[in-house]
DNA sequence: CCCGAAAGTGAAAATATATTCACCAAGCCC
DNA sequence: GGGCTTGGTGAATATATTTTCACTTTCGGG
C-alpha cells in the first residue's frame, strides 16, 4: 500500500489529475507552480519527486511533460451488466452541486445491507479525495456510500462527505457559533470552518459505508 | 466540412491519435518523425502545419507537446439506453482480428432496413479511417455497417471493410493471381495487394451501409 | 534546544523541443 | 517546359522544460 501524502503533496497530485482531465496531457513543472502559487520550479520538482517516491506518479527523466499518473484507468470500475447500482459521481465543484449526478463516472454495485435501511435512490458513491480521516480508517481513494442530506438534518459529530471547492473529502461535522465546522482525524490536516452559505464548501451528505480495493 | 487529407497527412493524424490513446499525452515532432520514418523535424512540422490548416488539429505555438486533436470527445456516440444496437468496434490490429468485438467503443442504433436482410448478430459498426473511397461517396469518419464475412465468400468488385495494420478502411475487393487486391476510389491513393495469409491485412467483411453525421 | 523533514527561493546548467532557413525531388496541371 | 504543391533533408536558432545547486524557514519530535 502506498505511503500517504501530506496535504500539500495531495494538492499537487490533484492539480495534476485535474490538468490531465482538462487538457489531455500532463502539466509542466512551471504550470504546476503557476497553478499552486509556487514560484520556484525546484519547489515543484521536490514535491513531484515525493509523489514519485510514494508511488502516486511516474516520471520519465529529462522529458517534457514526463509526469504520468499511476492507476488512472477509468475503466477499472466501468459499468458492468449486472443489476443497476449506485452512481459513482464524477468531479464536481462545491458551487455547482446540482451537477453531482449529472454525468456519473460509472456505477458501483453495493450490497443493500451497507445502506442501513436508507433509500438507495438517495444514495450515491463518491471517492475520498485525501487522507484527512486516516485516524478513522478512511483513506484516499476509498469508495464512500453517501446518503444525500442537507446539513441542517445532521447531528453534530456525524461523518459527512463534503466538497471543498473541487475536492471531495470525509470529515466530522459540527454546527457551532453559526458556522459549519469540519474536523479531520489526522494531525497533519487542519480543521476548517465555513459560513453556511459559502460557495467554497458543500455538504453532500452522510457517509453510510466505505469500500476499499486492496 | 474539413478539407480532406492526403494519405501521408492521414498517417500523421492517425499516429497522433494512436499515441494520445497509448500515452495519455500528445507526441513531440521528433517522436512523430521516429514513428513514421521521417528524419527531419521540419518535414514533420510541415505535415503537422497542414493538419492544423485543414482543421484536424490545433497547435499551441512554442509549447512542448502542443498538438491537440479536434473532435476527440469519445462520448459523442456513447451507449444510450434505447434498444440494443450494433457494436461500434474499437481500434484493432490486422494480426489480432479476434479482438474486433472484445471491447466495443460504443453502440450505434441502426435501422434494420439498412441491413438488407442480413443477420444483425453478424453485423458491426466501424468508422472509415481514410478518404480513399472519396470517389464512391465514402469519407473518413463515416459509420460503416459491416457484415462480417471471410474473403472467400466475396465476389470480385465487392465493397469491403479491411484492416491495414491498425487502420480500418473501405476498398473494392478483387481476388486475382492468388492475391487479394484492394482498390481505392481516389486517384491520390494507391491500390494494395497482399498474399491471402498476410498478417498485414484482414478483411472484416462486406460493407452493408454508411451513415454520416453532418 | 537540536535535528530532520517538508516546503519553499533564486539562479544556473543541461537537455528537450519547436521553429526557421535554404535547399532538393517528384508529380501534376496549364 | 514551367510553376505549384507536397514531402522531404540537414542545420541553425529560439524557446521551453527539467535538473541541479546552495540556501532559508517552519514545524514537530526526541
Amino acid at each position: 500500500m502506498r505511503t500517504r501524502l501530506t496535504e500539500r503533496q495531495n494538492q499537487v497530485y490533484e492539480y495534476i489529475r485535474s490538468y490531465v482531465r482538462k487538457h489531455s496531457k500532463p502539466p509542466t513543472l512551471k504550470e504546476i507552480g503557476r497553478g499552486l502559487a509556487i514560484r520556484s520550479t525546484n519547489g515543484v520538482h521536490k514535491l513531484v519527486a515525493a509523489l514519485e517516491k510514494k508511488g502516486y506518479i511516474t516520471k520519465t527523466p529529462n522529458e517534457a511533460r514526463g509526469i504520468a499518473l499511476v492507476d488512472t484507468d477509468p475503466d477499472a470500475y466501468a459499468f458492468d451488466e449486472g443489476p443497476p447500482s449506485l452512481p459513482l459521481i464524477s468531479r464536481t465543484r462545491s458551487d455547482a452541486p446540482e451537477r453531482l449526478r449529472l454525468r456519473p463516472a460509472g456505477f458501483l454495485y453495493t450490497d443493500p445491507r451497507l445502506l442501513d435501511r436508507t433509500d438507495p435512490d438517495e444514495c450515491l458513491i463518491a471517492r475520498a479525495g485525501d487522507d484527512g480521516m486516516n485516524g478513522d480508517g478512511i483513506r484516499k481513494g476509498d469508495f464512500l456510500v453517501v446518503e444525500e442530506t442537507d446539513w441542517q438534518g445532521l447531528r453534530n459529530g456525524t461523518l459527512v462527505a463534503v466538497l471543498f471547492d473541487e475536492t471531495l473529502v470525509v470529515r466530522r461535522f459540527d454546527h457551532a457559533n453559526g458556522r459549519l465546522h469540519f474536523r479531520p482525524a489526522d494531525r497533519t490536516y487542519n480543521e476548517e470552518a465555513f459560513a453556511p452559505d459559502s460557495p467554497d464548501c458543500y455538504v453532500v451528505g452522510r457517509v453510510r459505508a466505505v469500500m476499499r480495493k486492496l
